[in-house]
RNA sequence: GGGCAAUUAGCUCAGUUGGUUAGAGCGCUUGCUUCACACGCAAGAGGUCAGAGGUUCGAAUCCUCUAUUGCCCA
């Protein structure tokens, strides 16, 4: 293939295509990389601003850099390209927005690991250092999932590829957090966060998941401080904690402790006088009804602790072990917890330990249980935000697809707490806060403007950085230029709001809701108008893929095994909206298959364009004036037109329900099932010998253009294969395009005569009557047509050349006379078909399949009458409804007669 | 405990506003080197639509309950 020469390919453009379908030739011939010199995929803001196309923008959810490509971005980036070549080929400015995202733990993580195999830790390093490494290590090993998303052959706009750790995306960060802290929205505070010990970082309530857990709830005696004879039991999944307590607390409404309140016990080991304290929150049926208040380890318990005016005392540190001043320091938290339960036994403490079960938060990302720790955070007000997120959803103003991810939205808006946006990392944004030496904070863009504010340049930057989300949340707005609230441009103008996000539900929370409170507030208008909820991929069993379990296809594999359109084609196929998906490198073969059938179905079209074309220019001068609403067909070319139809109205209308598996489906049944099985095979027949040669080109352009026009409507999805075909339906150059042509779109042709619907079922009944009585293949039995009447006596004629080939048989017409003997019979919507099978016939069988026929009409004639003569049904039912019904008897009954008929004739 | 989703052929799934004799792919059976394709063609077998009630002239489809599975939240 000659790629630099050529601007008109024609006297290279070859006629037909190879004998054998290549995946890998083709899609190494159509790669991306090819396209991004050209242009293609690139959107311009000047055509939306200056020359009035619609724009239509899908936001790339950001791979982390330190990701490698998974099924679920297969998906994922499918449809996003389905999305976006769509819309491109309906001639909006379509604008995929690609880029990464910097993952502030997972990428520290990964650094931090590879340092310590050379015996390293950051600490070592120093801060500067340590992000130096960081940034080395993305610039070596980041562009992997890029390279890899590339294979897919998803159509971005490359030039604006942006990662969130980007001058432009870090400025905006910065932006952001002052004005948010400027009105308010940002403060400061001591508060309970989750923390994570492995990490050493607070983490938000998102990034904590429940996990079931089987622990030990430790009922423990405080004896009364004025009566050490006398105890009261609490009950406690955190018997280390205890070490901590500053009161033990009790329902107001509680009996059993109502004296009690107010007197004083000494914690166990400790030695510590508390109070016992009524408080609502306690339940009274857990447990003792009695409860130790922690308040540096609980949140709830802190909580208590405020109302209360009671102390804070901390015994777990940063790295999960125990600080106390009571022998444990040092220890493991679970270490601690086993040793203090023996110890509570061995002084006369312990009441007694009952297995329990229950939900435990984990550190999303190290896995390990996340300890509630004290500690002085940065926090978004999220109420504020939530209102308008949550109006614009209720309103319609953003679509979820499927509707029913607006519950678990309007669920978490309604219930929101404030998020926790400091993490104790290196790599990420650093907070735009500075200390003076008093210890006030000074929030600003930058140190000078910090300096100019607090009126000293002594000032200490705050060593954390901000949650990954925090630039994430920002994503439909840094993707396009804006650096912060008082930024504006021409892109943002003519590409925001965004239109589809496709995005897994895993992270409604962290992302969608996120992503509308931002776009709400620093735009005033939505981010995006519709959001698409992929599907979550599993294996064949049901399990989640994951690498642990060894079930997680690599997705280079599959494409190198069956090819890129196979996959994407596939993977479409097989996630309906909103559903799980069981994926099977095997099932692949679906797409594969699929893409052979389109190629060598393509070469024989291209074959019957060399039988009748005398080259590709003649041909090219033909089609191109060629209209097919201007020229008149047999009914096999009149059928496909409709049928064609038809497939482009369910296909647009799937699309506009984002029923993407509909479109796949829709394609593949009408190319394979209808152009191929018979409309190419009815092709065969009109093509034959003695063929005038107008009527086998017009036949043959009208074969090229459904091909081509399907070829177009798989290409969102079939991005390779269709593009190389595409280019040898006419001689094209090297920098057209299939993904820049315009989708075809229903004319509203429909031939409506059934005239090879007919044709269809006749030929069908003569195969099964042959396949039954084991007539041989090439053995052309004679057949019989009897017309149901008059008015169908064209019908029937008119496909008798086809029902010749096509079922490989002799038919005839007879308009009167008796039946054939020694013939099977049977009734196609009304028609009468004998087939002659002097010597093959067995009477057996005939009699058993005409009685087994006449069974079952009858039962369906008995369904149809007791429908009929219900009077509830005539009187409720609509009446074309009961038209319907009628005439479905009619014709069962009219059938039913001729198949008696039949059985009769037997009998004789 | 609250919410959401699902349950249809051996397997994986369609079935959109209630009106079909409930469909497809894979697998299975049988036949076919038919001049595009065996990654194919043709013909078949295979279903109490999870269960029980209800609404309706009519339910796989709408409602209620039950069972099972998965997800989210507490």
């Amino acid at each position: 293939m000659s790629e630099e020469h050529a601007p008109r390919s024609t006297p290279q453009t070859p006629f037909n295509l190879e004998k054998t379908y290549s995946h890998a030739d083709v899609e190494a011939r159509w790669q991306s990389s090819r396209w991004e010199e050209l242009g293609t995929f690139h959107a311009e803001h000047s055509r939306v601003l200056e020359g009035g196309r619609t724009p239509y923008t899908v936001l790339m959810p950001p791979p982390n850099v330190t990701g490698s490509l998974t099924l679920g971005h297969v998906l994922n980036h499918t449809l996003q390209d389905i999305f976006i070549r769509y819309s491109r080929m309906s001639g909006k400015e379509a604008l995929w927005l690609p880029g990464t995202d910097h993952a502030g733990i997972a990428t520290q993580t990964v650094v931090e690991k590879k340092l310590r195999k050379e015996g390293i830790s950051r600490h070592d390093l120093g801060r500067k250092d340590f992000l130096e490494h960081v940034w080395q290590w993305r610039e070596e090993y980041g562009g992997l999932i890029v390279r890899q998303l590339k294979r897919l052959g998803i159509s971005c706009d490359w030039r604006r590829n942006l990662f969130t750790m980007d001058e432009g995306a870090s400025e905006a960060v910065v932006s952001a957090f002052v004005a948010l802290y400027r009105d308010g929205l940002i403060y400061r505070g001591k508060r309970i966060i989750n923390w994570c010990p492995v990490s050493q970082t607070a983490l938000s309530d998102e990034e904590v998941t429940m996990k079931p857990r089987r622990d030990q709830l430790v009922y423990v005696n405080y004896a009364l401080a004025k009566d050490p004879s006398r105890s009261i039991t609490i009950a406690t999944v955190r018997p280390e904690t205890i070490l901590a307590d500053v009161a033990i607390a009790v329902n107001p409404n509680d009996e059993r402790y109502r004296d009690l309140v107010g007197e004083m016990v000494v914690v166990p080991i400790a030695g510590r006088h508390v109070p016992v304290i009524a408080d609502d929150y306690v339940d009274i049926e857990f447990g003792t009804g009695a409860l130790k208040i922690t308040p540096a380890h609980d949140p709830n318990d802190y909580a208590v602790a405020g109302r209360h005016n009671l102390p804070v005392i901390s015994v777990v540190g940063r790295d999960g072990r125990m600080t106390d001043e009571f022998g444990y320091r040092g220890m493991d938290r679970f270490d601690a917890r086993k040793k203090i339960i023996l110890d509570l036994e061995e002084l006369g403490h312990l009441d007694r330990v009952e297995d329990y079960e229950h939900n435990v938060g984990y550190s999303e990302r190290a896995d390990v249980v996340v300890e509630p720790y004290l500690s002085e955070q940065w926090f978004v007000k999220m109420k504020p935000l939530a209102e308008d997120a949550l109006r614009v959803v209720n309103d319609g103003e953003i679509r979820f697809h499927p509707p029913h991810w607006i519950n678990t939205y309007r669920h978490w808006m309604e219930n929101i707490q404030d998020w926790c946006i400091s993490r104790q990392l290196w790599w990420g944004h650093r907070i735009p806060a500075w200390y003076d030496p008093e210890g006030q904070v000074w929030v600003a863009d930058s140190y000078d403007e910090a300096c100019r504010l607090a009126g000293t340049d002594k000032l200490v930057q705050d060593e954390d950085v901000l949650d990954t989300w925090f630039s994430s949340w920002l994503w439909p707005l840094t993707t396009l230029g804006w650096t912060g609230p008082k930024s504006d441009n021409a892109d943002l103008g003519a590409f925001y709001p965004t239109q589809t996000l496709v995005t897994g539900p895993d992270i409604i929370f962290f992302w969608v809701a996120r992503m509308i409170m931002a776009g709400m507030y620093f735009k005033g208008d939505v981010p995006f108008r519709d959001v698409y909820f992929t599907s979550i991929i599993r294996d064949m069993k049901g399990r989640k893929l994951s690498k642990s379990l060894g079930n997680s296809p690599d997705p280079l594999k599959v494409i190198d095994t069956y090819g890129t359109d196979a996959l994407r084609f596939t993977i479409i196929y097989i996630a309906p909206l909103g559903q799980d998906v069981l994926f099977g490198e095997e099932k692949c073969e679906l797409g594969r298959n699929f893409a052979t059938k389109i190629w060598n179905a393509s070469r024989l079209v291209f074959m019957q364009r060399e039988k009748h074309f005398g080259g590709m220019e003649e041909f090219a001068a033909y089609y191109e004036g060629f209209d097919p609403s201007k020229e008149s067909f047999d009914l096999a070319g009149r059928w496909i037109l409709s049928s064609f139809d038809a497939m482009l109205e369910r296909y647009h209308s799937a699309f506009a329900q984002f029923r993407m598996n509909d479109i796949v489906k829709t394609v593949y049944d009408f190319f394979w099932g209808d152009y191929c099985d018979w409309y190419l095979e009815a092709l065969k027949v009109t093509l034959r010998e003695g063929c005038p040669p107008e009527e086998a080109r017009r036949a043959v352009a009208l074969a090229v253009h459904v091909l081509e026009g399907t070829l177009q409507a798989l290409h969102p999805v079939m991005p390779f294969i269709t593009e190389e075909i595409w280019h040898s339906i006419l001689p094209r150059t090297e920098a057209e395009s299939i993904a820049s042509s315009s989708l075809p779109r229903p004319s509203g042709c429909v031939s409506g005569d059934g005239a090879f619907e007919l044709v269809q079922k006749l030929v069908t009944e003569v195969r099964s009557l042959k396949a039954l009585f084991g007539v041989p293949p090439g053995m052309r039995a004679e057949v019989r047509l009897k017309p149901s009447g008059a008015d169908a006596l064209e019908a029937v004629e008119g496909g008798l050349a086809y029902i010749a080939q096509l079922g490989q048989c002799e038919p005839s017409l007879q308009l009167e006379g008796p039946r054939p003997a020694h013939a099977a019979a049977s009734v196609v919507d009304g028609h009468e078909l004998f087939m002659l099978l002097e010597g093959l016939i067995s009477f057996e069988k005939e009699r058993a399949r005409l009685q087994k026929e006449i069974e079952k009409v009858t039962g369906y004639v008995a369904q149809l009458e007791k429908k009929l003569s219900n009077s509830g049904f005539a009187d409720h039912a609509p009446r074309e409804v009961v038209e319907k019904e009628r005439e479905k008897l009619a014709d069962a009954k009219a059938g039913l007669v001729k198949l008696e008929g039949n059985l009769d004739v037997l009998s004789d």
